[in-house]
DNA sequence: AACTATTTATAAGA
DNA sequence: TTCTTATAAATAGTT
């Protein structure tokens, strides 16, 4: 209908596009509000223009969208809403389930389930605990050897800077042209810097 | 359109009215599915017909009635829906945020975060773990005591049969009449059963 | 927004 | 429902 045949594929000039938008969009209303009065057709259309303008018709039967949806979700209930309800109730179930798994392992692991322990479960968590302990230990270890390093390694700066000091100083001297035994001076000053 | 033209008000014949429904949706849905290929359209129609069944197209863009009618309301300002949207994906995260949380801290207990300790959280781990090990030989105490109370009450229980077992056999021997020295037959019962 | 040639939708009938 | 076809209605291209 009109001058040409076209096909229906997006229409890529902005210009003819929106045009024809107006007018297709005015022909979908009339059919949609057509069709309600002879067929008495509840019916909702909402539409979003490709610029992002909301449009929207309901039969005059419909009071508004959302009492409209809650009547299609009533209807459409029993597959797709329902499922997808049922899904995130699975998921949350299996989550929560998870949860008390967690609490109730934790709660285990603190031994802070009383009367509820075999004899073998006790041992099981003797042997976690040992293992556990251990593991603390060597981290403990390796924790403490690494602040020894640190250690080591600002003894060392402090000692660079310490000589850095007295070559400071030795050039002080050597300006100053005070040709005398001053080597003596940087050896003190080693000697009370603790250094060898 | 068609052989004459008709006046836009509800047909009250009900053959001539389901025929023209059949007709005019089928009309509209391919109105509909143009627009939105032509002119890059996200639209949405829902109807119900007058005999209660329900009929739905949405644009290829649109994923489902639920997606599209939260993309109205946020358009149209209400939030209704969005907000409930909202309430579950909040306690969602909440869960979420309190299973990671449960997770670590089972790592934690079980000293698996390799060097993400410091040395004062290692010393308050240790001291966990020593009163859970403390626990647990309490535990391990409680429960081989109570043991050894049931195996107690077996004894005791199994002492009475035996004494039970007794009177039935001196009544027995009493209804056989045989008035003899038979008191030594409790006696070996007993010392067989390994009382006193 | 209006015009109009042409295509498309559909009312009535089968 | 589905098809046919005469006719009404919608609209593409244009102004």
């Amino acid at each position: 209908m009109g001058r040409g045949k076209i096909e229906i594929k997006r229409i890529e000039n902005p210009s003819q596009r929106q045009g024809t938008f107006y007018k297709r969009r005015d022909g979908l209303f009339k059919k949609a509000r057509e069709l309600s009065v002879l067929c008495d057709v509840d019916l909702l259309l909402l539409l979003f223009s490709s610029s992002g303008k909301i449009y929207e018709y309901h039969a005059p039967s419909v009071q508004s969208v959302e009492e409209f949806v809650q009547k299609y979700e009533a209807a459409i209930h029993t597959t797709i809403l329902r499922d997808h309800c049922m899904e995130r109730n699975a998921e949350r179930a299996k989550m929560e389930k998870s949860c008390e798994l967690m609490e109730k392992q934790i709660r285990i692991m603190t031994v802070d389930e009383r009367g509820s322990y075999t004899v073998s479960s006790l041992e099981a968590l003797e042997r976690n605990l040992k293992t556990a302990m251990e593991r603390v230990r060597k981290e403990m270890e390796h924790k403490i050897d690494g602040e020894m390093n640190d250690l080591k390694t600002m003894v060392r700066e402090r000692q660079e800077e310490g000589y850095g000091l007295c070559d400071k100083l030795s050039h002080v001297q050597t300006i100053n042209d005070i040709a005398e035994a001053s080597t003596s001076v940087n050896h003190d000053l080693d000697l009370k810097l603790g250094f060898n």
